[in-house]
DNA sequence: TAATTCGATAATATTGGAAGTATGGAATCC
DNA sequence: GGATTCCATACTTCCAATATTATCGAATTA
């Protein structure tokens, strides 16, 4: 991942309504939710959020999908992977010593 | 980690200067660096790179320590692997079933 | 001297009203 | 019945106001 695309990522999460609607989708994994109903859940007007949603997708944080009259919005895992693999790479890049203690101790994330 | 610690984090690093900042201050592990070499190595103006440090110390992603005139900056990977752990509890919370191939996925990161 | 703080300016992001686009249901017309 | 029109819904885009952030010269502190 080159720097760039992890900023825009970085900047995606980094404001409290997309980082509380990419929480949100995430735990609606897999099946997703139309913009409107994030609008309701986040309490955010359609148009601003629809605003926020298009910053996550540019970031490739979340996909989305048109169902009939809505627009299914979903995490994209893959693209947090991505963001999280950057940030180890930075501590990682030739120097194990520096990050093999530190993705040890993530592994207990999953309890 | 509280999401306004999480926001913090990754905002300080969602800046391109801040950003370069702190993978040179990661490389530079554990030594660390006075704030005027890294200003120079990062092309900014003293009190510019001064201000972006402040962001990054806020956020928990480096130290600061005086040393006679000059200030050793030095990254703080703890507060990475909080931020790390942060992004990766989204997944995680009460779902394995996600977390676990996306972490299995991390592990080649030190090779 | 090395670095930070202050203060002013420029650039960027957030927000939401109003207008625009896409979809599909229901009434109307041949 | 099939096509057309009209309407409501679900979102997005446009735009302007407001707020936040970035940058750097000048003054200040250690």
């Amino acid at each position: 991942m080159e720097s760039e695309s992890a900023i825009l990522a970085l900047a995606a999460l980094a404001q409290p309504t997309r980082l509380e609607v990419f929480r949100l989708l995430v735990r609606h994994e897999p099946d997703g939710r139309p913009a409107g109903e994030i609008a309701e859940a986040v309490g955010v007007p359609a148009n601003t959020l629809s605003s926020h949603l298009a910053v996550l997708s540019r970031a490739g944080l979340v996909t989305a999908e048109r169902r009939s009259r809505s627009i299914i919005y979903r995490a994209d895992l893959e693209g947090l992977r991505t963001l999280v693999l950057f940030l180890l790479k930075d501590c990682c890049g030739g120097r194990a010593d520096i990050c093999a203690p530190l993705l040890a101790e993530l592994a207990p994330c999953c309890d």
